[in-house]
DNA sequence: GCTAATTTAGAATAAAAATTCCAAAATCAC
DNA sequence: GTGATTTTGGAATTTTTATTCTAAATTAGC
């Protein structure tokens, strides 16, 4: 407006810098979107109506989908403190994903620290197991979840399966059932091999493994199948060896922290599958 | 549900059409994985672990995280059947938007919807989950974890004593030290029930036990202390009964849902206490 | 209503990304 | 082992996308 000095113009207050989080991009927008001009104002209001698109969006889409030139996405990126657009959409890609801190090299950091207390690794694992049971109701599909307990609702009896590191979940399974009188078999991979002799085609499975998948799992799992039995896995992704054989699918990341992980996504699904299944098959407990 | 045989010549079967959604994708990915070549096999897992990236990053970027060339990343896209990176993405960034109900509304609605279904009751066992853990920090003393990691890193052989819901965490306690080299032993209650003839006086015994106690539990814990083995209590409130026989005590208060718990506390705080015990004793692990 | 300053649209250019191609390795069948 | 076939890595190419530039249009001041 009035032109006072040469370089003045703070007026437009141009200068600044680029918003660290989208939060405050979004209070900066919020501050200064009724100064803007009419095709960044109408920009403005798109994408505060549309956040999620930014991510994933070219300049072009963004530009179409608010009724504005390209060049006019270009002015407002500028004009909100950013180089460019690519750098606006790094910040919406990088808030997005950034929830998957990465507990193996935060470890790493506090152990050259020396810092190397009990309790800082118990903590270590406490925020790992959080992270991991918020992660749990979006990997685990409800559908599959529901399919799972009518399964093992139907079987006759259910089977158990899984060692190492998932030992510790089916066994807390075998606890459950017994408990609410489900008929149940834990298999301990020790003295009862030939399970082919034990698991009848009305019985069902469930099988838990991991990475590195164990092959005893995977064996007696693909038996128990070709006997005509229901799977349902317990695994972490879905390339796991268990897809071929159509086991219903239970998926569960787990964050590691070191060569270790709390489990407790994995027990925490494990036991409301056990609870849900011992409620329908008796009702009154 | 045996796959029909005509038309089962799918060595290649490159012949297929894009999914539609990614349900289908990953269906199909688990189906086809381990029929893959080595480094397509390799990104297959890699997706398959981090699906929330495909949307916001560059062939160049998935590459990397994969830890394969480009032209791999292409070869994939069109062996699930997609033109290229470009069209896969765009169904990834398609599904995008409907995951941006995040943890907490998600679990909002769910809650509302009241209902029986598994997914409400999953979440409930989350939450407690996730209070249990933060719960954790406050009830464990650190002293007390810091001597209990002291008296175990010195033991000749650590014993592992719990039955019935605290079996899963000495199970993995067992499975951890194993993994560790640490000499351990898990009581399994079933046959070696003269356990005072295992135990000797350098020894250490982590006793898990919460009300109400098995008087099993109780039973070898003392036996083994008179023998004048160490003690580490895992267990819930200070009146416990291995006080008395002066246990280093461990508290862990988990919430129930209904008459379960999820154990998320009690497994985070053993897998802790093993790994540092395990470091201790071995510190180039 | 005329002039000066801003803003805009659209084309032109630069940068980045996807995709293809092919020689070298690896694997497989015999 | 030998030859045929598949798979791989990396560079070359094409396509897409971001960014800049400029003339035309709009707006504001007088």
């Amino acid at each position: 407006m009035i032109e006072a000095k040469p370089g003045a113009s703070a007026t437009k207050a141009t200068e600044r810098s680029a918003p660290a989080t989208t939060e405050v991009f979004f209070e900066r927008l919020g501050a200064t979107a009724d100064q803007l001009p009419k095709r960044l104002k109408q920009f403005a209001d798109f994408i505060a109506a549309n956040p999620d698109r930014v991510a994933v969006s070219t300049v072009a889409e963004l530009a179409e989908g608010a009724n504005v030139q390209p060049s006019a996405v270009m002015r407002f990126c500028q004009e909100m403190g950013f180089s460019g657009f690519s750098q606006m959409q790094k910040l919406f890609r990088s808030d997005y994903s950034q929830k998957w801190p990465d507990y193996a090299t935060r470890l790493a950091k506090l152990r050259e620290q020396g810092a190397e207390s009990p309790s800082a690794l118990l903590a270590e694992f406490v925020e790992a197991g959080r992270s991991s049971l918020e992660n749990l109701m979006t990997t685990v599909d409800p559908k599959a979840l529901q399919e799972a307990v009518d399964v093992l609702s139907r079987a006759e009896t259910i089977h158990m399966v899984g060692f190492r590191r998932a030992f510790p979940v089916t066994s807390y399974l075998a606890y459950a059932f017994e408990k609410m009188d489900v008929p149940a078999v834990l298999h301990s991979g020790i003295a009862n091999i030939n399970m082919e002799h034990v698991i009848r085609p009305n019985d069902a499975v469930i099988a838990v493994t991991f990475a590195p998948y164990t092959e005893l799992t995977l064996d007696m799992t693909t038996k128990a199948r070709a006997m005509g039995a229901d799977i349902v896995a317990i695994t972490d992704v879905v390339t796991s060896p268990l897809a071929r054989i159509k086991a219903i699918q239970l998926l569960v990341s787990e964050f590691d922290v070191g060569d270790f992980r709390a489990l407790s996504a994995s027990l925490s699904l494990a036991i409301a599958l056990a609870v849900s299944v011992g409620t329908r098959r008796n009702p009154n407990l």
